[in-house]
DNA sequence: GGTGCAGAGTTTGTCAGCAATACTGGGCTT
DNA sequence: AAGCCCAGTATTGCTGACAAACTCTGCACC
């Protein structure tokens, strides 16, 4: 039994570590908007769900404020993050900046087994689609996103990686917010013109597609201030 | 730091947040050089030194693992992180990719008060580097990556901004580990090109600067795996 | 009717203390 | 002599508790 614990080491830290599965699981919610924008996430509250204590709480919670998803303010709590159309404006312009170089760089790695990968996950992808109603256009949200994940994942590039797993963190956010309900799906068929780049080795289409998918999605939001939280953020800011 | 504050006057958390507190003076430890590669940060320690408890100093140095610069084993403590060649190439890739478009948009953007700033940076790296010594090499380097953070704060990109502190700060270490002692000055003359380049507001240009000024850097470095941590390394992965 | 204030109640920030885990040194076996 | 086992020590992970800060409700007052 010790002979499992020595070789493989990192494999149980990551198992039994509550702060990482307290963190994934609130990330998964807010992502896939089981908890909106603006809901106080109380220390007390959250560690009474997962049966965890507050500190270790306490250490998700700051990590997802770093990350964006969260916003802390001072013996005033945890609030699911706010983007503000400013701010989604910023999250697409450095999607645009980073994810042209990845896919141009994925293009050059990507092996026969990712090209499974992806096309299994485009399918999934065809599967959400195809159904109604409002969990099927969560996973619908969920799924885009992992789609870019993959490919990110596929760069070698682990900073670029992690850095692309907050943006897309927090397009899901600004999507479910601001994304008008049914136009979201005209991406499908890009994915898979990027995909089918991708097994062409094709780094300068797979950077040219995945642009324009950007400018896609970002054209299908609403991006002005809502009239209600107006007045706050004029406040705010 | 003071970038920070300069170009964000609004955010005045660190004000009495000791956490923060402790984790700029730290960041500033680790990237100074001051603190090597591999030392471990007890967590007692810490708290003695700041004159707080050990929840605060935690907080801190989980904050820290997350930027990359701490590498936290769990029951085992926080250790100044080293980078591999590896992950050194990744962080020069990434900013070769997010840079240039940091540039180009900042030159687009920039008042003539910002090229000020940057010209009175430019003076502040040639008296360093007119200087002999560990202690003027340290704030030559430290320098150096304050001026990317002061181009990054013109791209009106928060996001990005965020991003371009890790990468500089993980740098700093890169170089502190693995560049040669003497030839780091050559970079200077690049700075005042590509703020000639912005001043110009000349896009194009900045950018390309840019490009060939990471370049540089990167060569300037020796990436190979060093003899002491290399049997370290080899088990590790 | 609206404003200001005070107290209760709740939540966060921090600290000491306890259990669990990893390192260290000495003694023992081969 | 070299390697292994085991107890002692130190450090981390976490829980509970306390103080500070904030919010809310009710009431007096203008």
């Amino acid at each position: 039994m010790s002979i499992v614990a020595s070789t493989h080491p990192e494999i149980q830290q990551s198992a039994d570590d509550r702060t990482q599965l307290i963190r994934d699981r609130l990330r998964d919610a807010i992502v896939d908007r089981r908890l909106a924008p603006g809901t106080k996430l109380s220390e007390s509250e959250v560690g009474a769900l997962f049966d965890a204590g507050r500190t270790v709480v306490r250490s998700a919670l700051r990590m997802l404020a770093f990350e964006g998803l969260l916003r802390i303010e001072r013996n005033r709590g945890a609030f699911v993050a706010n983007p503000s159309p400013d701010e989604a404006r910023q999250l697409f312009s450095a999607r645009r900046l980073i994810e042209p170089g990845i896919a141009a760089s994925a293009a050059e790695r990507v092996t026969k087994s990712d090209i499974a990968d992806l096309r299994a996950h485009l399918a999934a992808e065809g599967r959400h689609m195809s159904e109604r109603g409002a969990t099927a256009r969560r996973a619908e949200i969920k799924a885009s996103g992992e789609f870019h994940l993959l490919i990110a994942g596929m760069s070698g590039n682990g900073i670029l990686q992690r850095f692309m797993e907050e943006l897309v963190a927090r397009s899901s956010l600004v999507i479910a917010l601001y994304g008008r309900s049914g136009v979201s799906s005209c991406g499908h068929d890009e994915h898979a013109g990027i995909v089918d780049a991708l097994e062409r080795r094709d780094a300068a289409s797979a950077a040219t597609l995945i642009v324009s998918h950007i400018d896609h999605i970002e054209a299908d939001l609403e991006l002005r201030a809502r009239t209600g939280p107006a007045l706050k953020e004029a406040l705010e800011l």
